[in-house]
Order: structure tokens, then sequence, then C-alpha cells
RNA sequence: GGCCCGUUGGUCAAGUGGUUAAGACACGGCCCUUUCACGGCUGUAACAGGAGUUCGACUCUCCUACGGGUCACCA
């Protein structure tokens, strides 16, 4: 194909407002001038308003590769569907993904674009795009389309008929030899068109691409004259892809494997028009069991599906990223096991070792993972961390929470620090039942002494220990001791390899006594260490709990 | 239905022709222990099925089954 005279006719009549050439954009969006192996990667979301879990998996990707290459990682919002468009999406992309910690070089903020390869929204851009399709008319590689809705089923209907495959292409393109005559006077009419590429591929040809997560893949060249343009003038995501990306100097794209059956129309479309394909990444998708069978994590079936479920449920973001990394590169784990304080970009990622069958999502894993970061994390730090979720999520427990900032600091301080540390909370929203008998206000009582040990028992301990052993100056082993004494003045094993030996030679165990203990100062049988509770309770709190439980034993 | 991608224990997975087929999570047992939590030790458990290539196949080829994706002027 070639610029012949009615091409350049075709061409004026379709883009008649268009001035600039290619070589304009080219000049306009020179190559970066990027250190060598540096990455250029970008996500492209729709702005619907919702930031799914794939969103975050793939934005991941693309900012390691990106950063950890010195390179470039920017956000392109794909609005070319302005059915689908929210107010305030971009707000809700950016934040979403600023709450994981990612952040973008340049591309759409909240106010205006940043970068000098913008406009950053695809409907800003639409000059640009039909610049390249004027040309791609002129060169033979477009033409105008003014089938309807009807028509095309019509061409379907009939394909399905004869047993063809389904598309315009070939004998099919109704439209694919219209002359400029024939094309004006449709125009005239105010008949809407599209605009279609012009598929150079052959039937029977298969083309082949490495894929660097997938690896090499084979499938038949593409033969459909897709739509570049709709009749409103704004590209298709293909047509949008392969000149953004392009222009934007994108060096390796990122996008879930739906995007592998129309992968031939890109290629073809970036060999047609002259340009360097991009590396390509199709990445697995997130899967999910349901009734026995593994399914694509649903938006609307599965709340893990959104990003905000985690900022709900208070997960650190720094688990869920390291979770990611464990999907994503199977070394990860190995690499964070030997290196457990190094920063994340110390570890070397690599979008070849990327699994390429779908996951499923394991949340036990990333419980795991959170409970194992929390853990190392300060009784300061957890505070900190628990009142910025609260304060978001649980206004309530905030109040609580912050009402004596040094209190709820000695709270969750409790059994951190040390060798092994407890693990008594996997995310933020843990933190208002582990703290709850801490405060009054949400103290329960309904005591779970234990059942073996008779009522007049459970009142002398209730009784004699704070009338003859509790004092609040006792440290851990003195305070122990005294339990111990209690124990034995009531004639209960206080060695539990002998009362485990004949259990029927004592009425009880030092256990049993420790039991009413616990249960009278935190209203339940299972709490952190005792005498640390009471220490953080004081004196006074501790005697009006012993005295209530006696009262309503 | 066409086309494409995939299939190692319950889950995530290592593994690239010769391995006792790692490890992590989950689950079970034992130990530690004043409860809980932690920790230590330990156990159950896998190459979807069938042909072929080969001295030898989890690894290569083909077929089948199953799962997923896609067939728009949506992305």
């Amino acid at each position: 194909m070639e610029r012949t005279e009615t091409n350049r006719l075709m061409a004026q009549l379709l883009f008649p407002h268009i001035t600039k050439t290619p070589e304009d954009y080219e000049a306009i969006y020179p190559p970066r001038d990027l250190p060598k192996g540096a990455m250029v990667t970008r996500i492209a979301p729709s702005p619907t308003g919702f930031m799914h879990f794939g969103n975050l998996y793939g934005a991941l990707i693309d900012e390691r590769l990106a950063h950890q290459s010195g390179g470039v990682f920017y956000l392109r919002i794909e609005n070319t569907d302005a059915k689908r468009e929210v107010e305030g999406a971009v707000d809700v992309i950016l934040t979403s993904l600023n709450a994981f910690g990612l952040s973008f070089d340049e591309g759409a903020t909240a106010g205006e674009d940043k970068g000098a390869y913008g406009p950053y929204r695809q409907r800003d851009r639409a000059e640009i795009y039909q610049t390249i399709a004027k040309d791609l008319v002129e060169r033979g590689l477009a033409y105008p389309c003014f089938c309807t809705e009807e028509d095309l089923q019509a061409i379907h209907d009939k394909q399905e008929k004869a047993g063809a495959n389904y598309g315009y292409y070939g004998e099919w393109a109704a439209h694919a030899n219209i002359t400029v005559e024939e094309a004006k006077a449709l125009i005239d009419q105010g008949k809407p068109y599209v605009v279609r590429f012009r598929s150079p591929g052959k039937d029977g040809n298969r083309i082949k691409y490495k894929d660097l997560a997938k690896g090499e893949i084979e499938m038949p060249e593409n033969c459909n004259d897709i739509v570049l343009l709709k009749s409103d003038g704004i590209p298709t995501y293909h047509f949008a892809h392969v000149v953004d990306d392009h222009f934007m100097r994108t060096t390796h794209v990122v996008r879930g494997e739906e995007w592998l059956s129309t992968f031939p129309y890109h290629l073809q479309m970036f060999d047609a028009i002259g340009w360097e394909k991009p590396a390509y990444v199709h990445t697995a998708h997130m899967l999910k069991f349901d009734e026995g069978s593994k399914r694509k994590l649903s938006k609307r079936k599965d709340p893990e599906a959104r990003l905000t479920y985690y900022l709900q449920q208070g997960y650190p973001s720094a688990c869920v990223i390291e979770y990611l990394m464990t999907v994503l590169n199977s070394n990860f784990e190995e690499w964070r096991r030997k290196n457990p304080e190094a920063d994340l970009d110390e570890f070397k990622f690599k979008a070849e070792k990327m699994g390429i069958a779908g996951a499923v999502f394991d949340i036990d894993k990333l419980n795991d993972i959170s409970k194992n970061l929390i853990c190392k994390m300060s009784g300061e730090e957890v505070y900190v961390a628990t009142e910025a979720w609260a304060k978001e999520y649980n206004p309530e427990f905030h109040a609580l929470l912050t009402r004596d900032p040094a209190y709820s600091k000695a709270i969750l301080s409790i059994g951190r620090g040390g060798k092994k540390p407890r693990k008594d909370f996997t995310v933020w929203s843990d933190v208002p039942d582990y703290m709850a008998f801490f405060f009054d206000e949400t103290f329960t009582t309904d005591y779970p002494f234990p059942e073996t040990m008779p009522k007049e028992d459970i009142l002398k301990v209730l009784q004699e220990y704070p009338a003859n052993y509790y004092d609040e100056n006792d440290d851990q082993q003195t305070w122990f001791n005294k339990v111990k004494e209690l124990t034995e003045a009531m004639g209960y094993a206080v060695d539990m390899k002998a009362y485990k030996a004949d259990p029927t030679a004592f009425p009880g165990s030092v256990a049993d006594i420790s039991a009413v203990l616990r249960v009278a100062v935190t209203g339940r049988t299972a709490s952190p260490d005792t005498f640390a509770v009471m220490n953080i309770l004081g004196k006074d709190k501790v005697l009006a709990r012993l005295n209530k439980a006696a009262e309503e034993l």
C-alpha cells in the first residue's frame, strides 16, 4: 500500500481538521533519555472507581520492573469508553495504590497530569490517534466503515450459517473497497462511521511471539479489519494501546492474559505502522475456589477482590505486597527468610520467574505473612498503625484507644520484642477484641471459671488473693510464687507434673487457681500473661474486678 | 463451537531427561507451658489420564480429559 492520490483524498475527507503528522508527534515525544536497561512501564486502568486486587498485582510488577531498573512507572487513564467513567475515579486509583506504597513517576494525578509524555488521559489524546489514523488512511492501511450494528449482526449470522470464522475480514469486509465518492455521499447524509484497519494478515499464517511470562506463544495471524476509531472519533483499546505505548515510549507492557487473544492485533499494528514493539508480560489471573472448581476472583462475589477490603480489615500494606511477591516470584520467600530486614528493593524481581498458571488466592498465607510482620513491630508501631486504621474504620474503638495513649501502648507492648513474640493478631481489626477487657466499657462478665472447681473454692481465691497475696509492686517471679503459695494453702497441686501423674490426688492444680484470677480480671480464659495484664490495669482496677467477680459469682 | 493459555500434595510452589520429587502455608501428633499465643520436634499428602521418543521421562511430542480466557464501535 502506498500514498496514492485517492488515499490522500480519503484521508482529507475523513480528517479535514488534522494538520499534524506522525513526525510532529515523534518530535514532541522523543525517545526517553534513560540509562541502558531502564524499563518504562505503566498501569492503564479504566476509571470505573473500583480497584481490583488484580490491579495491584499488575501494578506491583510494573513498579518493580521500572524502579529496580532505574526506569519510569506511570499512570495512564483508559477512559475511551465514556459510559464506564466515574467521577473521582482517578483519585481512587491513586489513593488505593498509595496505600500499598506504590507511587508513580508521571502520569495522571488528581489534578493536572504530570510528565512530558502526556496528556495521560486517552480522551484528551484524540488528536494524536486521529493523526495516526489519518496517516494510515493515506497509506491505504485504514478505511471508513459505515456498517450499522444491524449490518454487522447480519454478517455475523451469515458467517454462522456458512460456518465461517466470525469477524470483519476479506470478502466479509463490506466497505474495504469503498470509494472516496461513496464515502463522501454517506458522510453528507450524516451517516456515522468508524475507521477500520486494513489487516495485511493472510488466512492460515501463524505468528510467534516470546512473552516474558508465558514464553513462546504461537497463534493465527490476525485477518480482521478491526476498528481503530469508534464513530465518536475515540479509539478502541487496541489502537489506543499501540499509539500510546509507542509515543509514551513504554518498553514493557504488563497486562492480564485476557489480552492474549487480541494480541495478534497489536503485534500486527505495530508492524504495519512501522513502530518498534514493546516487550510483553501477560499475567495469569488470581483465582478463587468456588464450589469445587477454580475461577477468576470476581468483584461481585468476592469481597477480597476489592482492594479496599484489605484496608478495611486492616492488613498492614507491606504484608499484602509481601504476599504478592511470594506469588509473583517463587524465590522471594527464600530470599526473605535469608534477609528478614532487607528492603524490597534489594530483591531482584524477574518477569521471567513469574508463574504461568493462575494462582488460587490463599488467604491463609496472607494471614501468616501478616502475623509474622506484625509480631516484629514494636508496641509503639502497632499503636500508630492501629490508630490510623481505627480512625478510618472503627471510630468507636478509636475513641477508647486514644483516650489514654500511654495505657494503650502499654497493652500493645505485651509480649513484644522478645525472641518468641506473641502473634495475637493478623489484622488491625483484631485489636479491638484483643484489647476489649482493658476498658471497662467493653469488659464482659460471663466469667467462664473452671467448671471442675467448687464455687466456694473460687470465692476463696477471689477473696484470699487480694487480701493476703496481691502486691502491685511484685515482680513476675514473686507474683507467681504467691499464686503458688495460695495454691498450696488451698490444698491444690503446685507441681503440674505431679498433678498430671495423678489428678485424683488433688482437688485441682495451680492452673485452676491461675485460671480463676485470669477469668476474674479479664473475663475470659484466653489472654496474655495475667501478671502483665494486672500490671497494666493497676491496683485499683484489679481489686475492683476481683471484687466484682466475687459478687457476681 | 473456533482460537489461545494452563494442569506437581488441600493451597502456593521448586524442579528443564537419571532427585529418597525441596520448601512455605494449612492440617494432625508429641514436647514446652499457670490460659492463650509463641517455639521445638514430627507426621499425612503430589507429577490429570493415555500413547509415543528414549537405556531412562514430572521434564520432549501427540491425543484425551478438566480448568481458564477470548471471540464488540468494553476495556
